[in-house]
DNA sequence: GTAAGCGGTTACCCAAAGGTAAGTAGTTAC
DNA sequence: GTAACTACTTACCTTTGGGTAACCGCTTAC
């Protein structure tokens, strides 16, 4: 039963696992991901942050900044203008990122679409007797 | 200062933002991608899955696939031999997260390969101990 | 009879994520 | 002097994700 081939997959599958399972241990949690993606079209202050990323509240913006900023993701810049005015830039370590944006928003897309239709014909129920 | 382009820009990142959410919002936590990884290589049992997947309880386990079978994400399969064997395949929905995965796969072996090379070249680190 | 495996469920607990609301410090505006 | 804006921080609380361990019913093996 277990060939050379079932084998290799299983191996392939499993260090996906592993890639899979890092990538979802830095970028755990609600936030950090919607947090890139309201940066990826420009710099943003805090409170525009906080305004895009709706439903963010001020103290988990600012704890999920300072895990990006250590991260690698964000880079926080003070400007000394009066008042002081503070943007957060993505780096280009977090544009390495952009096909995993690109792929949840597209499947996003698609399963909110599916669920939508899916309200509307709320089930074809087949007899499963 | 704001332009269409800039508008247009704007508009765009807030639908992706949604779309992403959205995304998130179904596959909350750390196990459902990789019980999704897992058995695109196979269906597999319940006691299989709890090996592939290191680190999981069998309750979160429990918990997990019932979610995901009722997101239509797996299918349950009884088999009335003796004795009993269950197992577990992903539908065709799941199928769909292809893109997602892989883009998750390769970002994690990269960021991987970050980390361990940020090992090796510790930035000026006074401490060595 | 007893152990061990399968496929879970249940009760209990903890830590972390996340939310609410108020406060802080500095500046500008009225 | 008081209100409002910036960018947060702090204290407090609730929720939930996740972990441990025991247990259940069933069957096979010794």
């Amino acid at each position: 039963m277990l060939q050379l081939q079932t084998i290799s997959a299983e191996w392939e599958a499993c260090t996906a696992l592993s890639a899979v399972q890092d990538a979802l241990y830095v970028l755990n949690g609600k936030w950090k991901l919607p947090i890139i993606v309201a940066l990826s079209s420009g710099n943003k202050r805090f409170n525009e942050l906080q305004k895009t990323v709706k439903g963010i509240a001020a103290k988990v913006l600012s704890h999920e900044l300072k895990e990006l900023e250590l991260n690698g993701f964000v880079i926080r810049h003070v400007y000394t203008s009066t008042p002081v005015t503070i943007e957060y830039e993505l780096t280009e370590y977090s544009n390495s990122l952009g096909q995993v944006v690109d792929a949840l928003r597209i499947w996003g897309t698609m399963h909110r679409e599916k669920i939508r239709s899916q309200l509307r014909q709320p089930k074809a129920v087949p007899e499963t007797t």
